[in-house]
DNA sequence: ACAAAGGACTTTGCGGTGCAAAGCAAAAAA
DNA sequence: TTTTTTGCTTTGCACCGCAAAGTCCTTTGT
């Protein structure tokens, strides 16, 4: 990966790259004025440690803004997508996208047709 | 991820997540009687340790073969996909590509059109 | 009023891993 | 023969994801 980082492998930002965290920042992507912590563990079947952990990961790469407020008497917290967030996600997803293409485009030389994702992936992509 | 275990992101297998090595069975998957390390460290642009201890990760998992032997008076080491490799790896790629629809989706549903994965990451899906 | 239980998180500990640098053995070059 | 190159493997460390434990407050018995 050091040699030549100018593949669309290296642009696969370690800090989405991180099941759980693709999994937070997909359900982030959705929503409009965020997330409270419970929803979010619920949403994406997280422990609250981990969760906790990976919401501080991505606050610190400022890709969330966290707020902490009170719903009554308890501690709330909301999960906020920061533009910054969204925009360095939405650059993941397509580096993630021509992943996927060049695999497919592999598969398909190998088979001696033409690329084709949807006949790799299955029929799902037909909705697009 | 451990509490509902059920979506497409706990399939995300480990072993191909982590980007070098998603290159490296990426090259892979286009060949048929496999690749010399050499090679596949320049395809790659990946050290040779990182190639080596990578390789010996896949191997453990049975996703590759290693074959060694010499070229000449040279030690040559030969990187094959193996059939469960293969598979394996096929079925990671079409759960990154549901991680990547469910994303599409999410962005659509914010901003109020049907879900369109070309419109979202540019138009080289009309190949497909 | 007091204790026990529950909610909302955060912190700790550790096992695992990616990476670069160092190491090693053989062959080719000087 | 000494040096350099080739073709790898091993080592060391720093980082990180995860579960378990801990903290602090509130609510619910009794």
């Amino acid at each position: 990966m050091s040699r030549n980082p100018d593949n669309p492998y290296s642009k696969l930002e370690r800090i989405f790259h991180e099941p759980a965290r693709l999994i937070i920042m997909s359900q982030l992507l959705g929503t409009v004025d965020g997330v409270t912590f419970t929803d979010l563990r619920d949403a994406c079947g997280l422990t609250d440690g981990n969760l906790s952990r990976h919401l501080a990961t991505l606050e610190r790469a400022k890709a969330i803004r966290i707020d902490k407020s009170f719903a009554g008497h308890r501690p709330q917290t909301t999960v906020c997508l920061s533009q910054q967030g969204r925009d360095d996600f939405m650059a993941y997803l397509q580096a993630l996208e021509a992943v996927l293409l060049d695999a497919a485009d592999k598969v398909a030389a190998r088979q001696g047709r033409p690329a084709s994702l949807r006949s790799l992936f299955g029929p799902r992509l037909a909705r697009a």
